[in-house]
RNA sequence: AGCGGGGUAGAGCAGUUGGUAGCUCGCAAGGCUCAUAACCUUGAGGUCGCAGGUUCAAGUCCUGUCCCCGCACCCA
C-alpha cells in the first residue's frame, strides 16, 4: 500500500531585507509539523522558499544601487541559510523568480484572463493629463476637477486587469461552511466570514503598470502581474503544475494539507488563493493555519533601538535546538507570543539543562559506573516500572492526537511528561543503594536498561522538534532503533551496547552574566547612524504657494470613538472653529493638545473618514516609530499664515 | 449596539458535553546524592473581570456591564 502523502508549506519570505526571529518562527513551526508527519510513515513533501518581486524590492535596490535580481539572490541566500542553520528539512524551495514560476504563472493568468475570470478594467482613477497624476474619486474637486491644479481630469487612462472574485464567492462561502477545519484557528474563520465574503467580494485588482520588477503579462508586458497571483501560485508551480502539463509532483501531492501562514495574510490565503484554485479547477486545500505572531517583550523589534532579536544571533549563544525548542514549546497556539532573553534563559535551564539533559547526564554516569559503560540486560519487572513503561509507551498516541491538530507545544508537554516520569523514576528505584548489595545487582541493572530504554524513547520522539538533540542521546546512549514502531512499546533498545562519557547536553547558563553579555551585545549592534527619510525632488516657488498652511488653537480635542488612530480637533481659526482629524492618537494624549498651537494645511480638500469630515491636515513630524505635533515657540494670532 | 477572541494563584497558560479549580516557572519546607547547586515529595498562594439570572449544582449556560486584544472602516 502506498504511504499516505503530505504536503505542507509555509507562505514565502518576502525578500525585502533579513528576516528577525518573529519571522523564522513560522519556518521552525511548519519544520516540526513536517518531520512528526514524516517519522509516522507519511511521505512528506515540505515546501518553503522566497517571494521576490515587487515594487519595494525594486526600490530597495536602486538605493543600493544594484539590480533586483542582485538583492533577491542576495536575501534569498540569506534565508535559506537561516533554514539550513535551523535544520529545516524542507524538501522544495521556490523562488518566484524561478523561470518555471515566472512562465506558469503568465499561463495561469491568461488562461483566467481567456475564460473570463480575469478582465481588463481600468483603475478606479481620475487622470490629470498636465500634472500626470492619478486621483480617486473621492479626491477630485467638484465638477471633477484635478484637486491640484483645478483643471477638468480624465476617466482613468490607467488600465488594469481584475480578477472577478464575486464570481465564486457564494461557493466559497460554502466551502468554509462545509470544512469547519478548514481556517483554524477557528476564531479566525469568523472573521474572514464576517467582514469579507458575507459582506460581498470586491473584484481584486490584479495587474500594475507603476513598477517593472514582477512577472509581465505576456499578452501585454507593460503590465507586472500583482502579488497574489504571482506569490499564491507558488504553491503549486513548486510541485511542477502548469496549466497544460500537471506535473508528477503536483499529481501526487496536491491538493495541500496544511498552508501555514501569518495570522496577517489569512485573508489572501482564505480567499484569494481558493478562489483561484477554483477558477483553475482545482481541488482547495484542506488546512490554512494563521499561526501567532513572536513578539519581543513588549516592544516592537526595531533596528535603531538595537532589540531585533536574529535566529543567528540566539542559535550563537544558545544552540539550534534551544532555539528551536523555545519557538515550538512557548508561543501559545492562537495568541501573539513573546520572547525574551529571560524567559529563554529559565526556559533553557529548567527544561533543557535541568529536567531533560540532566536525566540523560546521570543516566549514562551510572551505566559506566557500575557497569562500565554496557547497558545490562533487564530481569523482572519490579515495582514502579510498568508505570515508567505505560507512561513512555502512551507517549506517542498522544502525541499524535496533539499534532493532528497542530498543537505543537502540547506534544512537546508529552514527551517532558516521560522524561519526569523518568527522573522520578531513579529517585523510586535508588539504583545508587541497588549498587551497594550483589543480591541487587540484577535489579539494578533492570532500572538502568528501563531508564536507558526510557531515554531512547524519548530522544526518538524528539527527532520532530529538535533534530540534533535526539540525534546525540542516541549516540550517546548508543541506540540503534529510533523508528516510528520501535515508540509503540518497550524494549526495543538492544542490551550491551556501549554508552558514553555522560557529556553534558545542555550546559546551564549563568543567567546574570548571559543577559550582561547579552545586553552589551545589543548595544553594540545599535546603529548609531540615523538615517532619516530620503528628501523629494524639487518644486517650483509657485508649488509651494499653493499651500496654505497656517496656525490654529486647539480648542477641543477627543479620540474619535471606535478608531485606532484618529484624534478629532476643533481648532480655533481667527474667528472660526475648524474641525480637522488626524491620526496621531498613538502619540498624544488629548488634554496635552488642548490650548496649544497647531500648524495646519488648510486647504487641503476635505475628506470623511470614521463617518465625519476632516477639513485639513495637522502637521506633525515622524521619525522612526515616534511622532509629534508641530506647535509655534511664541504664542501668535490664530488663523496666522506660515510662511 | 460593526465582526470576533479573551479576562482563572506572583508570572505565563490548561480547563472537553455544568458536579471537589489544574499545569509550568517562581516561592517555602522536607527528602536524596547517581547527576549540570541538578532530581523527588509536600506546602503556601485564586472572590475563576464585575453584577444579576437559570439549575440540586456554573470558570463552564443566559442577560447586563467594565477592561484588553485581533480584524474591518480609519493615519489627508
Amino acid at each position: 500500500m502506498d504511504k499516505e502523502k503530505f504536503y505542507i508549506t509555509t507562505a514565502i519570505a518576502y525578500t525585502s531585507k533579513t528576516p528577525h526571529i518573529g519571522n523564522t518562527y513560522e519556518i521552525v513551526l511548519t519544520d516540526a509539523i513536517a518531520r512528526h508527519n514524516r517519522f509516522i510513515g507519511k511521505d512528506v513533501y515540505f515546501l518553503t522558499g522566497t517571494d521576490e518581486h515587487g515594487q519595494k524590492i525594486q526600490e530597495i535596490a536602486e538605493e543600493q544601487g544594484i539590480t533586483p535580481q542582485e538583492h533577491v539572490d542576495k536575501i534569498a541566500g540569506e534565508i535559506r541559510n537561516i533554514a539550513d542553520m535551523l535544520n529545516i528539512s524542507y524538501d522544495g524551495f521556490i523562488r518566484t523568480t524561478d523561470e518555471h514560476h515566472v512562465k506558469t504563472v503568465q499561463k495561469i493568468f491568461k488562461k483566467l484572463y481567456d475564460q473570463g475570470d480575469i478582465y481588463k478594467g481600468e483603475y478606479e482613477g481620475w487622470y490629470c493629463t498636465p500634472c500626470e497624476s492619478f486621483w480617486t474619486k473621492t479626491q477630485l474637486k467638484e465638477g471633477n476637477c484635478c484637486p491640484d491644479c483645478g483643471r477638468p481630469v480624465q476617466k482613468t487612462k490607467e488600465e488594469a486587469y481584475f480578477f472577478k472574485m464575486s464570481k465564486y464567492q457564494k461557493q466559497l462561502e460554502q466551502y468554509i461552511e462545509d470544512h469547519p477545519d478548514f481556517i483554524q484557528p477557528e476564531s479566525r474563520k469568523n472573521e474572514m466570514l464576517n467582514n469579507f465574503i458575507k459582506p460581498g467580494l470586491q473584484d481584486l485588482c490584479v495587474s500594475r503598470t507603476s513598477f517593472t520588477w514582477g512577472i509581465p503579462v505576456d499578452f501585454d508586458p507593460k503590465h507586472v502581474i500583482y502579488v497574489w497571483i504571482d506569490a499564491l501560485s507558488n504553491y503549486i508551480t513548486a510541485l511542477g503544475y502548469s496549466v497544460d502539463e500537471k506535473g508528477e509532483l503536483y499529481k501526487k501531492y496536491w491538493p495541500a494539507d496544511v498552508h501555514v501562514i501569518g495570522k496577517d495574510i489569512l485573508r489572501f490565503h482564505t480567499i484569494y488563493w481558493p478562489i483561484m484554485l477554483m477558477a483553475l479547477g482545482e481541488p482547495l486545500p484542506k488546512k490554512i493555519f494563521g499561526h501567532p505572531w513572536m513578539l519581543f517583550g513588549e516592544e516592537k523589534m526595531s533596528k535603531s533601538r538595537g532589540n531585533v532579536i536574529y535566529a543567528q544571533d540566539l542559535v550563537r549563544h544558545f544552540g539550534v535546538d534551544a532555539v528551536r525548542y523555545y519557538m515550538l514549546h512557548e508561543m501559545p497556539f492562537a495568541q501573539d507570543g513573546t520572547i525574551t532573553y529571560e524567559v529563554f534563559i529559565s526556559r533553557y535551564n529548567s527544561d533543557l539543562a535541568n529536567t531533560l539533559g540532566n536525566l540523560v547526564t546521570r543516566t549514562v554516569a551510572m551505566v559506566n559506573k557500575y557497569f562500565d559503560g554496557i547497558v545490562p540486560e533487564p530481569a523482572d519487572e519490579g515495582e514502579f516500572d510498568a508505570d515508567l513503561k505505560s507512561v513512555a509507551v502512551g507517549a506517542i498516541s498522544a502525541i499524535e492526537k496533539k499534532m493532528d491538530q497542530l498543537r505543537v507545544a502540547d506534544s512537546l508537554d508529552e514527551i517532558w511528561k516521560v522524561v519526569n516520569r523518568a527522573n522520578k523514576y531513579i529517585d523510586e528505584t535508588t539504583p545508587w543503594i541497588l549498587a551497594k548489595s550483589e543480591d541487587t545487582k540484577q535489579r539494578l541493572g533492570t532500572v538502568l536498561y528501563n531508564l536507558i530504554e526510557s531515554i531512547r524513547i524519548i530522544a526518538t520522539l524528539l527527532s520532530s522538534y529538535m533534530p540534533e538533540t535526539s540525534k546525540k542521546i542516541l549516540d550517546e546512549i548508543g541506540a540503534d532503533e529510533s523508528s516510528y514502531e520501535s515508540v509503540k512499546s518497550f524494549g526495543s533498545y538492544k542490551p550491551g551496547s556501549k554508552v558514553g562519557n555522560a557529556d553534558v547536553l545542555f550546559a546551564r547558563i549563568d543567567t546574570e552574566k548571559k543577559l550582561e553579555e547579552l545586553e552589551a551585545e545589543m548595544a553594540a549592534n545599535a546603529e548609531p547612524e540615523v538615517e532619516i527619510a530620503p528628501y523629494k525632488d524639487y518644486i517650483e516657488f509657485d508649488e509651494w504657494e499653493k499651500l496654505d498652511i497656517r496656525v490654529g488653537k486647539v480648542l477641543e480635542c477627543e479620540p474619535v470613538k471606535k478608531s485606532k488612530k484618529l484624534l478629532r480637533f476643533t481648532l480655533e481659526v481667527g474667528n472660526e472653529k475648524r474641525q480637522i482629524l488626524s491620526g496621531i492618537s498613538q502619540y498624544h494624549k488629548p488634554e496635552e493638545l488642548i490650548g496649544k498651537n497647531v500648524v495646519f494645511i488648510a486647504n487641503l480638500k476635505p475628506r470623511k473618514m470614521m463617518g465625519l469630515e476632516s477639513c485639513g491636515m495637522i502637521l506633525s513630524a515622524e521619525h522612526d516609530g515616534k511622532l509629534t505635533a508641530l506647535t509655534t515657540i511664541n504664542d501668535i494670532q490664530s488663523g496666522a499664515e506660515v510662511v
